[in-house]
RNA sequence: CGGGGCAUGGCGCAGUCUGGUAGCGCACCUGGUUUGGGACCAGGGGGUCGCAAGUUCGAAUCUUGCUGCCCCGACCA
């Protein structure tokens, strides 16, 4: 893309609205702006991450087994009266009246819809285990929404659930997921850690938030300092064999948010040395609830025995637009943005010095051509603007790598590749960076 | 929802206390000089001062009501 003909407002002031740092980053970027509280337009460099961080989502997501599927964002009245949350759920959900009175509603979470979508498609046992997730947009009319996109009333949430025969099986499908969240959060080069959650009226032991480690993060986390560094299962985990080994290793250390902290157990169990607390962004959320759906929703199987039985239930969100938040926490430094390759919106930027020179051009649009041919996302700055502020805005903006071209450097027959996240910067000719970034 | 704050050109702000016909920096447009880390000179465009009533000869400024946004708290992916 050629940044003459991109829409790319960024700011050279914060905005006095934004306190924190990945908010003040998004706006200043270009990625994002508002337009009611809580509530963002995504500019097209905004969008690029978005899609990225979705696609990894996905790509994991169907790696353990769970299948697609897209549920509308308005919904009936009627389903969440017969599940019996209507009239609980409260302020949070955005209530709408269309033309004939009906009474409909923006979700803010699919239990009820997923559930029934099932129950009309299966009906025996031997469909199951079943996984189904979407990536969809959520409103919750948060009181006070906050921390932009961290905290905002509608949000991108991909939301999976699983239908199992019996509990045995729903644990199963929970440590699937645990697996496939592992791996989601760590190609987005963050440590996600799961935490052990509230389970709320079903008890047990089955619900867990991710949370990721950053210094900005709105919850205090307390853990054993190996969780951090624990390797992520890798692309070939087997999801259909027995994952314990991997969530119990993780589950065997002392970790909690500071609403269930209890620092005497924590003294407890975790030697001095390998006590962490620092801040951090829940991410994700996974938990199972057993039959609270399906028994009211009437979601039964028929089991072996030929006796109908209401199906095991869990569910599995992540934050996929609170996620380019997080990413921000805990990737920036004080020029600006820098993106994990997996997540970036365009994989190198390329800086003309001087547009209009006609040997500096000829390069520039060389270099442009060639990646763009080798499949490599290229943002080239080929506007008038002066040096200073090309470096800036791409230092602001993220990019992992940069490509300075200007006539002092062709002179010797060279460009400069600029590492965003080091600052490291190299002198080599235009085809050894265009090799350097096309092998990487 | 309780407490606090803000609203003046695209962005950041001054002016409000002490009413007198709107200003600064950045951004934008034109011309020139510049050109490797947010240039300089000269000229220029853009604002019903959040909205509505009221007080006054006169309101960004005073009064009342409303709306929007931000921060702290309770709540949450």
């Amino acid at each position: 893309m050629r940044l003459s003909q991109f829409l790319l407002p960024t700011l050279k002031e914060d905005p006095a609205e934004a306190q924190i740092v990945s908010h003040r980053l998004m706006l200043r970027a270009g990625l994002i702006r508002q337009t009611a509280a809580g509530i963002y337009a995504w500019l097209p460099l905004g969008i690029r991450v978005l899609k990225n961080i979705e696609k990894i989502v996905r790509e994991e997501m169907d790696r353990a087994g769970a299948v697609e599927l897209l549920m509308p964002t308005l919904q009936s009245a009627e389903l969440w009266q017969r599940s019996g949350r209507y009239d609980g759920y409260g302020k949070e959900m955005l209530r709408i009246t269309d033309r004939h009175d009906r009474e409909m509603l923006y979700g803010p979470t699919n239990e009820e819809m997923v559930t029934e979508l099932f129950a009309n498609g299966v009906r025996s046992y031997k469909d199951l285990p079943m996984n189904l997730y979407h990536i969809q947009w959520k409103f919750r009319d948060e009181i006070r929404p906050r921390f932009g996109v961290m905290r905002g009333r509608e949000f991108l949430m991909k939301d999976a659930y699983s239908f199992d025969l019996d509990e045995e099986k729903g644990r199963e499908a929970y440590y699937r997921m645990f697996v496939a969240y592992l791996r989601t959060f760590g190609r987005m080069g963050l440590k996600a850690v799961p935490m052990a959650a509230d389970t709320g009226p079903i008890g047990g032991d089955l619900s867990h938030e991710f949370i990721i480690l950053a210094e900005t993060g709105e919850s205090e986390v307390f853990c054993h300092k190996d969780l951090i560094e624990m390797e992520i299962p890798g692309e070939d985990v087997d999801y259909t064999a027995d994952l314990s080994s991997i969530v119990d290793e993780r589950r065997a250390l002392y970790a909690a948010t500071d609403e269930i902290h209890d620092q005497a157990k924590f003294e407890a169990e975790v030697p001095e040395a390998d006590r962490l607390s620092a801040r951090g962004i829940e991410v994700g959320h996974i938990f199972f609830f057993g039959t609270k759906y399906s028994e009211p929703l009437n979601a039964v199987v028929t089991g072996p025995d030929g006796k109908d039985v209401p199906v095991q239930m869990g569910s599995y969100g992540i934050g996929v637009s609170r996620l380019m938040g997080g990413i921000i926490e805990a990737s920036h430094d004080e020029n600006g943005i820098i993106w994990p390759e997996s997540v970036a919106p365009y994989k190198a930027g390329i800086i003309n010095l001087k547009s209009g020179d006609a040997e500096t051009d000829r390069v520039c649009e060389e270099l442009y051509a060639k990646l763009t041919a080798e499949g490599v996302d290229v943002l080239y700055d080929d506007t008038d603007a002066r040096g200073g502020t090309k470096f800036s805005n791409m230092d602001l903006i993220g990019l992992p790598w940069q490509i300075v071209v200007g006539p002092r450097g062709l002179k010797s027959g060279v460009v400069e590749l600029k590492n965003r996240a080091t600052g490291d910067r190299e002198e080599m000719t235009p085809d050894a960076a265009l090799k350097a970034l096309t092998s990487s």
